[in-house]
DNA sequence: CGATTTTGACCCGCGC
DNA sequence: GCGCGGGTCAAAATCG
């Protein structure tokens, strides 16, 4: 891999480099490992992609993030204590209980469209997109018990630009300690720029 | 042979 | 209520 360029989007503080943290929703904090984070509601203040390790040459371009706090599927983020279990059958879902979790975007110029983080990621589906040449990928997270999602797609504009989208946090280290964040960072070169 | 990908069906929210 | 679009499931296929 080469040198990757990312845009953080952060108006003053974080982008340190070294030894910075990640901070979540929940409030837990990763001294490693690439995650991205979701600013509490009301005041977004420093989203954190992750680098991407495998592209030949992907560089951030600009992201975007979103917070969920009403998500449409469930899928037990956070608690969840029981929801009967077995329905399982095909609709999968139901109970009030939306889970809050955290989601963030961010666009790589890149030939390859999976972005190695370090995470070991399933694909479990993919769609055609409306209004795009390019299908969208999804991808789950195979650590037992984490249910971090990631979507990934081509711009139709502009096939070189692939735009990841990361949903959930991550309740685990990378495994992949040999691409860690900090070992990725000293390979990016950062633009604080205003978000927005 | 276990893990992952593929792919069509199914589910669900939303706009009309 | 219906159709559309997006997201997920799960069986089969493929891979390492």
């Amino acid at each position: 891999m080469e040198n990757y360029q990312m845009f953080f989007p952060c108006s003053s503080s974080a982008a340190g480099g070294g030894a910075m943290g990640f901070e979540f929703c929940d409030g837990a904090a990763y001294s490693s490992g690439p995650l991205l984070l979701k600013p509490e509601n009301g005041r977004a203040d420093v989203p954190r992609p992750l680098a991407p390790n495998n592209a030949s040459d992907g560089y951030v371009q600009q992201q975007q993030q979103q917070n969920y706090e009403d998500n449409p599927m469930d899928n037990t983020y956070l608690e969840e204590p029981d929801d009967g279990g077995s329905e399982k059958t095909l609709g999968k879902k139901k109970g009030p209980k939306k889970a809050k979790r955290p989601k963030f975007a961010f666009q790589t110029r890149s030939q390859v469209d999976i972005l190695d983080d370090g995470y070991r990621w399933r694909k479990y589906g993919q769609k055609a997109v409306k209004n795009n040449k390019f299908p969208r990928s999804y991808y789950r997270c195979t650590h037992q018990g984490c249910n971090v999602k990631k979507q990934v797609q081509r711009l139709n504009g502009d096939e070189s630009v692939v735009v990841t989208t990361y949903e959930g946090t991550h309740t685990h280290l990378v495994e992949n300690s040999t691409d860690n964040f900090e070992h990725i960072l000293s390979q990016m070169q950062i633009y604080p720029l205003p978000f927005n």
